[in-house]
This record gives structure tokens, sequence and C-alpha cells, in this order.
DNA sequence: CGTAGGTTTGACTGATCTCAAGTTTGGTGG
DNA sequence: CCACCAAACTTGAGATCAGTCAAACCTACG
């Protein structure tokens, strides 16, 4: 049990900040059936069109969403960190509609749709939670419709930066002035609609500004204020809880 | 009961092709608490940061959700027809993340979020049908990120079209080549990331490619197997319900 | 039949992309 | 521990797609 008291942890504490759960709900989710995989950053955890029925809890590392044109143009959808369950739509849906792919080292624990669904009709507290967890998931897509739609090329990289810095932050992953980035500028160009070329560009912009500092993949947020502003980053999409 | 009838008609038929619904279910929607408002086009049913706790059904006419930066830019998320239920995020959020407005004469019920919580709690299978109506405008707006993150004008305008058509004839509102499109074309500017002028140019490529053709609001799709490749449409993502 | 909203057109601007080198970084095997 | 390699990052020059601004022109509706 300590073990897989490891492996949930994220996930449970997630859970917990989206709703009350009393120590039936935590021990549920500790048994629930699960098949653990640790993978190399690249790694594609599921594809488009998949009809695996099964669910990700991301134990460790960080995992992106991308869809692609037929032309080969690649569109990240979300970013992930430990804790997050990715594929939820697979409870109810009967195909994958996007690909899943490890950005760095990962742990994840693959799990069944039918066991949380089993979880889900005998927990109500943790179905909740799994509701609150999707909706909030389709409020930040909407913020990203809005950053990639109408957003300039900073603006996008700006509330990016942002985004990740506050979830890292309320996953208890660490202070959000100063992180260690996991993606590259051609991952950041992908989910904001960019070349890695002009992301580059304008990062060059936002350092020579004094409002983000890096070395190597360390970075600094030296002006959270003026990067907030810069990137229209506005919490409240997030639901205080992703 | 017949004047409900006609109200939750075409929301029904949504939910049934959503999940298999029994008479108790179907009585339990058409008895929801609800009250009907007909508004103008252009009128708004609920701003973001608004916390009033209700849904609403679209009962007739368009809809449209959208968020705005803080310049002014407006992003529009998704329309909406008659049958769509919207706000459902509030079902389990506190506030509601974007503005909703009616972009045509529309009458919509508006529903208290505790009578939908309470038909979910008491009728299974609805509330499935509404966990799959929230995952499949889940997927719908993660193709909105592709649409507006990596497709040219053109084919996010083409793509756009393809999804009306498509939503439209799955309502049973008509056939998908001939129809009277509700937007105008600063709305589908505002839904693309474009600009008006740039729409009104490239649907003039699409009319002179003999792709579409208008006459006043009726629009015409004179060759769909052209204005799906161009569009790069394939409509796997709206789970074939929505 | 006047008017406001929607559409169309033209000329010009500018943000972002493309292509094509380099350069640095981090990891790996000897 | 060092040499090497692939991936990631940088930089420059030129091309292009889409935006801006401004003026007409429709057309639906009161």
């Amino acid at each position: 049990m300590a073990d897989s008291e490891d492996m949930f942890g994220p996930a449970i504490r997630k859970l917990e900040r989206l709703n009350h759960l009393d120590d039936g709900d935590r021990q549920a989710v500790h048994t629930l059936d699960h098949r653990i995989e640790t993978v190399a950053a690249n790694h594609l955890l599921a594809a488009e069109g998949d009809i695996a029925a099964e669910c990700f809890l991301l134990v460790d590392g960080y995992a992106c969403r991308y869809k692609e044109t037929s032309l080969g143009g690649r569109q990240i959808l979300s970013f992930h960190l430990a804790g997050d369950l990715l594929n939820l739509q697979r409870l109810f849906l009967d195909r994958t509609d996007h690909s899943i792919q490890a950005i760095s080292p990962a742990t994840v624990a693959r799990i069944p749709t039918a066991a949380l669904r089993r979880i889900m009709a005998d927990h109500p507290r943790v179905a909740e939670a799994l509701w609150r967890d999707t909706l909030i998931e389709a409020s930040i897509a909407r913020e990203w419709i809005l950053n990639v739609g109408r957003r300039t090329a900073t603006a996008r990289i700006a509330h990016l930066l942002c985004e990740f810095a506050a979830r890292r932050e309320a996953a208890g992953l660490g202070p959000p002035q100063r992180f260690e980035l996991p993606m590259t500028q051609e991952q950041i160009g992908d989910a904001t609609g960019l070349t890695a070329v002009h992301v580059n560009r304008k990062l060059h912009d936002l350092e020579e500004a004094g409002v983000i500092a890096r070395l190597r993949r360390e970075w600094t947020i030296a002006d959270w204020h003026r990067l907030r502003r810069i990137g229209d980053f506005d919490p409240a999409y997030l639901h205080a809880a992703a």
C-alpha cells in the first residue's frame, strides 16, 4: 500500500482540491486497478483513433496532448503535470480524438475506464471531483482558443508561461518564480500556433525587457507583474484548482 | 405539457442521441424547473464572471459563446443551435468563465443548476448523456484550437462551414448542402481568429472556385467534397452526436 | 424611403513564416 | 574525463499572409 500511496499521492491531492473526500473515497482511489509504466521523453502514450478503453494518471513527469492537420501541422492542446488525469473523455466516448505524449521521462498509471466508472458510481464525491476536473480542463481549452486566436505572439508565449507557473504552483510542485521548463521552444510554438524561430525571437525580447531570465533550462520570472500584463493573464479560468 | 413538450423537444432528441432514455427519464426532463425567455439577436444571455446558478437550454435560434482579451479582441468559442445546453460548466464550477450571446432572435429556457443536479442524481441515464455532451463539447474545443492555431485562413473558414453544416444536419435542422447561415462575416472572423475583411476576401475565393455559392443569407455548398478537403474536415471529433 | 448594419473593394503596412546557416547544450560511449 | 553527436537554440535575409484604414455599396427593416 505504501507503494500505491506514492503512486496515487499527486492524484489524490489534486482530487482533494476539487472536492472533499473521505477515507473511503481515498481508499477506493488507492485500490484502483492500474498498471504502472515508465517511459522516455517523447514516448507516445495514446494516439488519435485509439480504442483502448483506458485513462492515464500522470504519476511523475510532464506530458502534452496534441492533434495534427492533414498537412502535418501540429497543435499542442494542453500540457500536463504530475497528478493530472488524461484521456478522461474515454469514460463516455468511444475513441481517443487526440494524441498524448510524454514530453519528459515520465511515469504513468494506465487505468481501465471500467474501474473509473465503478468508482464514480460508488463514490459520488469522487465522481464530482472528476466532473470538476473535466469542466476545468474545458475552461482551459477555451482560454487557449482565445490565446491562439486573438493574442499577439509575445502575449501568447507570456500567457503560456503564466499558466504553467500557476498550475505548477497549484499542484505543489514548487514556486512560480523559478522553475525548469520541460518543453522545448518548438513545443512552445506548437502550443501557441507559432514557429519555433518566432518563439525564440520573442523570448529574447522578453529577456531583453527584463521580464524573464533563462540559464540553460532554468527559467526565472523576473517581473511576474509585467509578464502577467503582457500575457493578459487572469487566472480565473483555472478555477483555482487546475 | 404540450407546451413543454414543444420547448424541450429539441433537447430531448439531442439527449436521446447521447444515451438511451426511458419514459421516466424523458418525463423528468419535461418537468424540469425552468423559465422561458425570448430574446432579440445579439442579446447577452450570460457574462463572464456571472454567479447566477443556471444553465440555458437553447429552444430556438442560434447562440455563441465568446471571450475577450483586455485589448478588446473578441474570440468566439462555439456556436450553438436549438437543443444545445449552455453553461453546463456551472453545474460544478462557481463562475461563468465566458459570455453567451444570442446571434439570432432566440428562445431559451433558464434552468437552475440545482434542478439539473437533482435530475442527474435521480436519472443516471440523463447524467451520462450530460457527461457525453460535455465531453463532446470539449472535443470540439480542441478541434477549434487546432483550427485557429494551425490552419490557413481559407481552411479555417471552410472547416467552420463544414462543422456548422454537419451539426445542423445531426440536429435534424435540415440538409447540409443548403442553409441560412446565422452568423455575419464579422462573427466568422471572431470564430476563426481573422478579421471580417479577410474573411470576406477568402469567402470570395471559395465562391470563385465554385466551392460555395451565396445568395443573400442563403448559402449553398456546391462542392462538399472539395470544401471538406480544403477545410481538412474529419467529423470524428464530433463523436457522431454533436 | 431612410438608415444602420453588413458587405465589398483598394492600397498599404506589418507580423510572422520560410529557408538556411551557425552555435550551444546535454548526453553517451570510449 | 573527454570527444563526439544529435537535438535544441540562434541569427539573418527575404517572402507572404493577414491586418489596418478608409471609403463605397448593398439590403433588410422600420
